[in-house]
DNA sequence: TTTCGCACCGGCAAGGTTGCCGGTAAGGTT
DNA sequence: AACCTTACCGGCAACCTTGCCGGTGCGAAA
């Protein structure tokens, strides 16, 4: 019933309390074998009387395991949040405790991440790499020790290891082959930055469609600029000042097409009569705004989940799931911005 | 150079290579006195070759104290992300980890969260209450292990520590002015949950500008709703069908006024002529949409920090600083839902 | 009777670190 | 010469838990 000393009781307050050794009461909370039923029972039921709770540290410094794995993520945006609570979900049900932090699109941050997770002896990592970085060496610290590594969303050859992503390529395929067949024909794409693989697979999609479609590809009609509203506005400018300017912009990200939508308001086009645009993400914003975006749908919270089982499974058979690629299928969703006839 | 050993180096490690005791590497890293200064350099120079950690685990159960701090959230919406953000910048500095649990609004969870903390002998807390939180019992448990707690945005009497929040009174008094100035004479509120202190003082806002003001006040005009778009939604409804309908509405939060938003536009009423809209904590949403939506800013970034640092010092003299609130100022942000004259 | 197996239990060490205390040698003070 | 100070260092215990090994006592099989 009561707590009978201020600090939380221990394994030794048992032993002491019941006249036998700091192993016995051990075997007995752990269900091991070697202890009679009888004494199993007394130890549990002083163990609740006092409240009993293992000491995680100890615990973790004698097994060589925290139970806590490391989540480095770019930033806490709509989706990524999401995708933090997938993680959660699935982590927090296995037992794990997460510990996330953000690297602020900082290459310098990500390497500081790194390391205070590294010190803080997780498990593992489950990673998305910030768009500054280029080079990977603060994850082969990572590697060196051994310890399980799960990359999700934004993925990178560099960094090899089991990974959880979004089908891009089809995402971007399927947004512009839905402006192709609303009549656009001369189709921008305001891509991220070139090093960002993410950003490159959605671009590969795009091209994919013109190619299927028998749409020359215009180069001058891709433009790489940061995943950014401001820069997404000012380069929607650029192109909307082109002398044959584009009838249609897919933006690879929702932040990237307001941006857009902006531009497109300041210079008094209408969408989707004079333009046409489609983002990616489906953050709810694409829904509320006027004209209301289409965008592609990623399901985020089941990317977070996925990646956590992955991780799961990655950490109990260390060796073998080593090059498992488990890839989501995105969803477009059509709104006003884009849709010329009604389907 | 070469790491000698597949495991990190312990202090061990280097007490064996230089013949000397485990005390004294242990102080020579430490800077503690009694050591001469020979040995001390060739301890530190042989730890940076065989690049030795500190290993945190043996260290807080040592020291009986893991430099983590819980935080506990509702959720990752636009202003708790970076009220986080602000947490754990000024942690980092401190040399702090900081776990994120979000409870998702759920009073389970919530006591979920806490005892998982509490298991994982963070140093303290840091939390915002869920919504649908109406006791308090789980956080006795934080108090009795005499842990130092700081509560952040929903504060509440009922779990009394040092907090910092928003002058949200000041906030429900600037948007309902406003709307008084800009001549809306039935000004309606949309309040969240009553149990909900950060709601109620608001609306005591609300309260004191019409009395201010000298209009009466209406209690048909105050509707208490989830935080939620779609209660909003609904609940606006029912406010436009009133027989004498207001002509301004105040809501708590822009999750709601957004729903607010969407009724009006479906009944096909016209913002700010027919009827005024502010809401409140100026997600970038709100200048998104059409018309955009005025609302009150609150500084969450900088709340975030202030929380933290308010942490860290309640952290280090335990007893003295335990009645501290720390108390921000909104900022109106007037945008095209709320001005039917130029200012 | 001896041997073996079985059920149960305790001691010791380890995991990495620090705090406390005791110890040694060199030097200086009475 | 006896004593004290100072600078330096090592041993031990502790933080809490578990794994390994070595017991003991008892009943059953050889």
């Amino acid at each position: 019933m009561v707590n009978y000393t201020d600090n939380p009781a221990t394994i030794k307050d048992i032993a002491k309390r019941l006249n036998i050794s700091l192993s016995t009461v051990s075997r007995a909370l752990r269900n091991a074998p070697d202890v009679s039923e009888e004494t199993r029972q007394a130890v549990l039921s002083l163990s609740q009387e006092l409240n009993y709770q293992p000491n995680r540290l100890a615990l973790s410094l004698r097994q060589n395991q925290t139970h806590t794995i490391g989540v480095i993520i770019p930033n806490l945006d709509y989706v990524l949040s999401q995708m933090v609570r997938g993680i959660d979900e699935v982590a927090l049900e296995a037992g794990y405790t997460v510990m996330v932090c953000q690297s602020n699109e900082s290459f310098g941050r990500e390497i500081l991440n790194t390391q205070r997770l590294l010190e803080s002896l997780v498990d593992g990592f489950i990673i998305s790499v910030s768009s500054e970085t280029k080079s990977f060496e603060h994850f082969k610290k990572i590697q060196d020790r051994n310890l399980p590594v799960v990359v999700f969303d934004r993925i990178t050859p560099h960094l090899p290891a089991p990974s959880v992503r979004l089908d891009n390529q089809a995402g971007g395929f399927m947004a512009t082959e839905h402006l192709i067949e609303q009549g656009y024909k001369r189709i921008a794409v305001l891509a991220g930055p070139d090093n960002l693989g993410i950003s490159n697979s959605r671009l590969d999609g795009y091209k994919s469609a013109l190619k299927k479609h028998k749409i020359k590809l215009d180069p001058t009609l891709i433009l790489h600029c940061d995943f950014n509203q401001d820069y997404a506005y000012y380069a929607t400018q650029e192109l909307l000042a082109m002398k044959k300017r584009p009838d249609a912009i897919f933006t690879i990200s929702d932040r990237m097409a307001i941006g857009a939508m902006l531009a497109i308001k300041k210079k008094g086009l209408q969408m989707p009569t004079d333009i046409g645009l489609v983002g990616f993400n489906n953050e709810p914003v694409t829904g509320l705004v006027t004209p209301s975006i289409s965008s592609v749908e990623m399901p985020s919270f089941e990317m977070g989940k996925a990646a956590a089982k992955l991780f799961i499974e990655t950490m109990h058979n260390k060796e073998s799931a080593s090059n498992i690629e488990k890839i989501l299928p995105p969803k477009l969703i059509i709104r006003e911005s884009s849709l010329k006839f009604s389907v």
